[in-house]
RNA sequence: GGGCGGUUAGCUCAGUGGUAGAGCGCUUCGUUUACACCGAAGAUGUCGGGAGUUCGACCCUCUCACCGCCCACCA
């Protein structure tokens, strides 16, 4: 028996148990050895994760197309695993380190520190999986993975080897983005852009305010950025035809110019052309040294003075300037961001923000301050540290991004690959188009070491990438017995190198010790998870994918990368459709964040409302191309959802609805069962074709409308007084057909709400052959030909006069439990005929006591016109006759109404001749319908006034 | 600066070239043998403004306004 109340707590740790005994999720189960495979990866939470809505809707999602693939019979392989997560979780540990008052990561060493890493991912990595299982995902937990297993680790290793032979991956000095939080690089799309306004303003030479460094020194301690200076620098010597002595650059980083190497002026502009013909030099202001000015198309005459400073190492357009006119790069930072030596003796040691109000100071001084304006500019910052990123010069490794970009973007040109919806892949070639190289190096400690190995000095080492030492040896050896006795070389003779060899420290070579970017390993989780570079069968039988499920925000991190990355390695894309889904927001659509404190915990909900309500809430809620604001009471009401499918069990329990094995929706014989099969079978229909097209809400909103809205309110009422009655015949179909209907339910529900579906389906029992054991393994629902156009219509008949009585009821204010009569007038035999047949029903729903036929209608009676017939409530005396009138007198004008706006569409003589046929019989039918509504109500009026 | 999306009932959102929908909320009624996490009935909208295409526009085109997001730039 099931218990009286729905339960969500009580069951889904229950069924969950159940799944897992089964095994019911493994893929490649022997049944389905000959089924087409499908298959999903999971886009890899990190380690140190812990559920939030994102992931419950993105997990759901997935969920719900596996479990309807699973009970298509296919052979499914959803592939779990997390992501090492580099920064993240160096930071964790770290943190913990400190929280413990033990050695920090340095004064642990490295190996020691991974140690503890992996310790701490042992202890409490495996988090987000217990919630996932909450959720009920259906994975296959059996073959978890994680970006830095083993297995991974090799197919990274040789992912980096290949593509170095290839020229596509490279070590390169250049600027990239530095974190002075984590002393790291991180790749440009690690880096967010944070606006920055400033507020303080002063001019040189204003009387009204003169200059007042403590007042500068407040305004800048408050937050360094957001202003624009102006400063005055120096021409070296006096040029004919330049009337001022100095020329004035601005910068929103006055701490950089002590790195600055050259100034730059448009060629075309003349305010500068005598310096640009003299060769003129500036004597950089605090530093003392002499920069040349150049002419170079980078600068905008119509910017500021139109001078532009030049630092070559520590801005990005600076860079190629500087390369332009081989300006030299003085690094002024060090990887802290703190002044290095090569600034004069004031400033070394100096914090970068620090310097910057002691240079504007020093600058203002020395009357070189010539303007400071408030302006809105944005800043860069590292999106894990927030802190301020710097433009450094450093040597990393880059992937040739645009290289390996261009079979990922054709694969997507030619459909090979689909984004659902369309729109976003516009948003892919864009940045595929455009993409620049990939830094892939980060001076971390946690995560896939490089494998590069150096020998030398670090001045000029010479690397040998390789898939182990042995290896790099091998190589290193190799190329230094060719190049011995040639110019450069690092050995004279052959002879040299044997000497080494044979030495006892031998051939000494050191690993790189930065490791790659996560999205690195990342990039590789569609083969790497299913064995590659082995030659396994489950790469043969689930690569490619059939689908990625993922949000916007990871398309450039993890969606492009895949493509480029198995195309490369596989010759064939990771996925074919890539569904991608909008981010979940908090009822007034603001992005969740702690530190807004609007973020809904999944797991808060799943403990109020059960996972099943939670998921039909995402699922319902994630129309194509829109961002879900999630309100809780939507969740509540899917709960409630539930219970109501729960009660609809218990009746049919009650009433020994029994599913029989042999029943055939096919042979039913009473209309009403004839009706609910069709029902059935379109909502079934409905419900496929959503999910097919990746159309959650539409197939959610198929499953809830069936269930409650046709099944619970209508079919099970109107079935009643069969299940009470006499007719056995009628009974035995009845029941039969009711427990059917419920096991369709359960079935075209099970995706959407796998728990209490599951839970119902093993309650209920079946007479015949024993059911399978599951429901997520049973067979979803193909139906076809169970519509019947003769049953809908009746039944639709019984359901309109139904709704109709109830609704004069109402406003008639007659009390709900008064049973009243009816009577019917001018009814075909077809509709006496259906009244009879659905008598106790009619009688039932409509609260009457009795259904009589006359020719003419009794007077003093409400009236309600329903096609050809007039149905009559007598109530002389009970209701007030006035108020029936008006009620009539409403009911015409808005038939009248109707007619009006069809007959004046159709008197337009344009819109008969070019309207489709269907469109103009329509409104013929309007007008006709209306007329003789109009005339039956009018009828029916006069007879009261009489 | 480039791009994308949004603007529909009090709220959160669906929706289609052929007379506007759901959930929640609201009002009234209800102890009908599954369900008050329920049932019945009801109220509520110039579908952001303007122009155009069309026989017909909430839907297509253009334009304006406002909101949001992404990318780029920022001396």
């Amino acid at each position: 028996m099931l218990e009286k109340t729905y339960q969500p707590a009580e069951i889904e740790p229950r069924i969950n148990d159940e799944w897992n005994k089964a095994d019911a999720f493994k893929s490649g189960r022997p049944e389905r050895k000959d089924a087409k495979p499908y298959s999903i990866v999971i886009p890899p939470p990190n380690v140190t994760g812990s559920l939030h809505m994102g992931h419950a809707l993105n997990n759901t999602l997935q969920d719900v197309l596996v479990r309807f693939e699973r009970m298509r019979g296919r052979d499914v392989l959803w592939q779990p695993g997390m992501d090492h997560a580099g920064i993240a979780t160096q930071m964790v540990v770290e943190r913990q380190l400190m929280e413990r008052q033990q050695p920090s990561r340095r004064e642990l060493g490295r190996e020691e520190f991974l140690r503890r890493v992996w310790e701490w991912k042992e202890e409490s990595g495996s988090k987000i999986f217990n919630q996932l299982r909450r959720l009920g995902a259906s994975c296959d937990w059996s073959r978890e993975r994680f970006t830095m297993d083993e297995g991974l680790s090799r197919a990274v290793i040789k992912v980096f080897v290949d593509l170095h032979r290839k020229g596509l991956i490279y070590k390169d000095k250049r600027l990239v983005n530095w974190d002075p939080k984590f002393q790291t690089a991180i790749s440009d799309l690690e880096v967010v852009q944070v606006e920055k306004k400033g507020s303080f303003s002063w001019v040189d030479g204003d009387p009204e305010k003169p200059f007042d460094g403590d007042a500068l020194a407040k305004v800048l301690k408050k937050d360094p950025s957001g202003h624009m200076y102006h400063f005055r620098y120096p021409l070296a010597q006096k040029v004919p035809g330049y009337d001022a002595e100095y020329i004035i650059v601005a910068t929103t980083r006055p701490e950089t110019m002590l790195g600055d190497t050259g100034v730059a002026v448009h060629p075309k502009d003349e305010r500068y052309e005598a310096l640009i013909k003299a060769g003129a030099k500036v004597r950089l202001p605090l530093v003392g040294r002499e920069i040349p000015i150049v002419a170079d198309e980078y600068s905008d005459p119509e910017k500021g003075t139109g001078a532009v400073k030049i630092t070559p190492a520590h801005d990005f357009n600076d860079f190629e300037v500087g390369k332009r006119h081989d300006l030299e790069k003085i690094n002024v930072l060090d990887a802290f961001g703190r002044l290095t030596d090569d600034v004069p003796e004031a400033y070394r040691g100096l914090d970068r923000f620090e310097a910057r109000k002691r240079i504007v100071a020093d600058l203002a001084a020395l009357g070189l301050l010539a303007k400071i304006e408030p302006t809105t500019h944005t800043v860069p910052h590292g999106d894990r540290s927030n802190d301020v990123i710097e433009p450094w010069l450093t040597d990393q490794w880059y992937v040739n991004a645009a290289e390996l970009a261009k079979p990922a973007i054709a694969a997507v040109e030619n459909g090979k690959t689909q984004f659902v919806p369309k729109n976003w892949e516009k948003t892919y070639f864009e940045w595929m188009r455009n993409i620049q190289p990939w830094c892939i190096s980060r001076q971390l400690w946690w995560g896939h070491q490089i494998p590069a190995w150096y020998f030398g000095n670090p001045a000029d080492r010479i690397f040998f990438v390789a898939e182990n030492e042995e290896e790099a040896k091998r190589l290193a050896v190799k190329q230094f017995r060719e190049t011995a006795g040639k110019p450069g070389a690092v050995f004279k003779t052959s002879a040299d190198l044997d000497d080494l060899l044979a030495s006892p420290m031998g051939l000494q070579l050191v690993r790189d010790e930065d490791v790659l970017d996560t999205w690195f390993s990342s990039a590789l989780w569609p083969f790497s998870t299913m064995g590659w570079p082995d030659e396994t069968t489950e790469l043969k039988r689930y690569y490619p994918t059939s689908v990625l499920v993922t949000g916007f925000d990871i398309i450039f991190f993890w969606v492009a990368r895949m493509m480029m990355m198995g195309l490369e390695f596989m010759d064939e894309v990771p996925f074919g459709d890539v569904y991608i889904h909008a981010l979940v927001r908090d009822e007034k659509g603001q992005k969740m964040s702690k530190s807004k404190g609007n973020v809904i915990d999944p797991l808060a909900l799943i403990d109020k409302y059960g996972a099943d309500a939670l998921r039909f809430t995402l699922a319902a809620m994630a129309a194509q191309g829109r961002d879900i604001k999630l309100a809780p009471a939507r969740v509540e009401g899917y709960r409630n959802f539930a219970t109501k499918l729960w009660n609809a069990a218990r009746f049919g329990e009650m009433n020994e609805c029994v599913r029989q094995f042999e029943f055939d929706p096919h042979k039913v014989k009473h209309t009403l069962n004839r009706w609910i099969v069709g029902e059935t079978e379109r909502a079934a229909n409905a419900v496929t074709a959503g999910l097919e097209a990746y159309k959650f809400n539409e197939a959610a909103g198929a499953i809830y409308e069936f269930v409650w809205g046709v099944y619970c309110d209508w079919y099970l009422e109107l079935i009643k007084p069969i299940l009470a009655g006499d007719d056995e015949q009628a009974k035995v179909e009845t029941r039969a057909c009711t427990a059917w209907v419920l096991d369709q339910c359960l079935k075209l529900l099970h995706p959407f709400m796998p728990f209490i579906t599951e839970e119902l389906w093993a309650h209920m029992v079946e007479h015949g052959e024993r059911r399978q054991s599951l429901l997520c393994l049973s067979e979803w629902p193909k139906l076809s030909g169970l519509a019947s156009a003769d049953a809908d219509e009746e039944i639709g008949w019984v359901v309109n006069l139904v709704s109709e009585v109830r609704s004069v009821r109402t406003e008639m204010n007659i009390p709900a439990g008064a049973k009243i009569p009816l009577v019917i007038s001018g009814a075909s035999d077809a509709t006496v005929a259906r009244a009879r047949a659905h008598d106790e029903t009619i009688r039932r729903l409509a609260r009457l006591d009795g259904i009589s036929f006359a020719a003419v209608q009794p007077k003093g009676a409400a009236l309600i016109v329903i096609g050809e017939a007039t149905v009559a409530l007598p109530l002389e005396g009970v209701i007030d006759m006035s108020a029936e009138r008006n009620r009539l007198q409403k009911e015409i004008e808005k038939a009248e109404g109707d007619r009006n706006k069809a007959a004046t569409w159709l008197s337009n003589e344009a819109n008969v001749a070019k309207s489709p046929e269907h469109v103009v019989e329509l409104n013929r039918e309007r007008v006709t319908e209306a007329s003789d509504r109009i005339v039956r109500l009018t009828a029916a009026l006069k007879r009261i006034e009489a």
